[in-house]
DNA sequence: CGTGCGCTTGATAATGGTCAAGACGCGTGG
DNA sequence: CCACGCGTCTTGACCATTATCAAGCGCACG
């Protein structure tokens, strides 16, 4: 039963990280005082091997909501962590449906579909105000020859991203609407815990556009399946501020039927 | 527009391959003749570089249908590509739901999945009489400190895979019966050509259970959609061996609406 | 020669999509 | 400070698609 429940929150997860704390938008912060540390880098790393991996990693001034960090078919030179914020990766359909391949908040990885063909196969767009560290990965191939932990937590890491994706996509396929939508509320829930917020009380970080797009539900369907769990009392929800009042009902709305 | 069909071809390949030719049951044969070579095996490797690799990879004599090549669970130590014969990895729920990640054919890598956290995060059976070739992680991992291009090989064959399964993961959510069919058929067209077998005749390797369960829908919705493709005079279909008549139109019914 | 499994087909029901109207919230400019 | 306008969200009525339930076919195998 628990078991269960660990399924259906971290099914949306798109988590590929380890541990977590939380983190602010100061841009010059090293990796080895980054507050979000062990979650990125691999635990098995030390002090000085750290300060390696530290030179290596450029960080961003923080990037404004709307801003992109790149776009589908761009070069791809790096992969990013996030510090603060959210970002949102979409890539486009041949005929310009955006399509939303995952949200990616402080201490996750993303832009490690591009290493393959040396070409984005997404776009990465700011949620909201964010800050993020960008990793070259020309840098980090060389200094994975130097430290084989550091090559091997990265192969762990894409393994886990690989794991996540294709749980959501048996998932995907089978779950209903109720279904889908309590999971995501229980997937960014669980996130928020890891980052020591409230895991009853936050904000949603996307609209209902996105989380429609995101599920592969309609916006109309969005809406009225989050009206009807605020009737039903599991959830309180004004705008954005999302409360969860029963979270035994709602991990069993998520629980495979 | 011809965009658009590759992305329909591909969009269910669970392609990780580069190329790819035919291939038998021979267990004996080594990886420098192997007819499927270079579809494993880095393309900048040199020949004696894949000699090195000959000697970690481990061949199996061919396993019957229904066999289990691990179980989800299973310590994590190898991947495996297949050299004939059709794989079929699945999880189970913890309700014990069956749940198929994906088809795996001929020159197709899988078992990716375990690196993370040292146990296969899925299960893998033979469809049909198959064999494949072990590749012990642990010797993969030290060859790589000595090849630096097989690291970025296999860094490029997980991202592909992430690429690829993300894209699956927002088709899913939002395509219609029909097409998420003949997506498939043309999927294991597409494979079958790259195998240098007939893009328009071929046998399907899997149970209509087994379609109707990776694609997301019913067994009965899956029959009376290929009912409908022949009636239709798109395909013609007996049992298992299915003919494609005519391909412009599964492609477009395939194609993004 | 049954028995069982995989597949097909039909009738009916439920889920979610589509179309349409209106409410709410937020930023801008008067 | 208020009013306007636009974009986002909600709600309702109706419809399309697919699931569910049920029956029966046909082939493989004991």
């Amino acid at each position: 039963m628990s078991q269960q429940q660990d399924d259906a929150m971290n099914i949306l997860a798109s988590d590929i990280s380890v541990k977590d704390v939380t983190c602010d938008h100061d841009h010059r912060a090293s990796c080895s005082n980054c507050r979000l540390g062990s979650l990125c880098l691999p635990i098995a790393v030390s002090t000085e091997d750290i300060e390696q991996i530290d030179n290596i990693v450029l960080r961003s001034r923080p990037i404004d909501k709307g801003h992109h960090l790149f776009n589908q078919g761009d070069n791809f030179k790096s992969i990013f962590a996030v510090r603060s914020g959210t970002i949102k990766t979409y890539s486009l359909s041949p005929s310009g449906k955006e399509q939303i391949n995952g949200f990616y908040m402080p201490g996750e990885i993303f832009g490690m579909d591009g290493i393959s063909d040396f070409s984005h196969a997404s776009s990465a767009v700011a949620l909201e105000r964010s800050a993020v560290c960008e990793i070259p990965y020309d840098s980090l191939g060389i200094l994975s020859n130097e430290l084989p932990s550091l090559q091997r937590h990265f192969m762990q890491l894409m393994s886990r991203e690989i794991a996540n994706d294709q749980r959501l996509i048996s998932w995907l396929g089978k779950n209903s609407a109720d279904e889908r939508i309590a999971a995501l509320i229980l997937s960014l829930s669980a996130r928020n815990v890891r980052r020591k917020f409230s895991a009853t009380e936050f904000r949603l970080p996307m609209s209902r556009t996105d989380i429609a797009n995101y599920l592969g539900l309609t916006i109309e369907t969005v809406s009225r399946i989050l009206s009807k769990f605020s009737k039903q009392g599991v959830i309180e929800l004004q705008n954005k501020e999302l409360k969860i009042s029963d979270m035994e009902k709602i991990r069993e709305i998520a629980g495979i039927k």
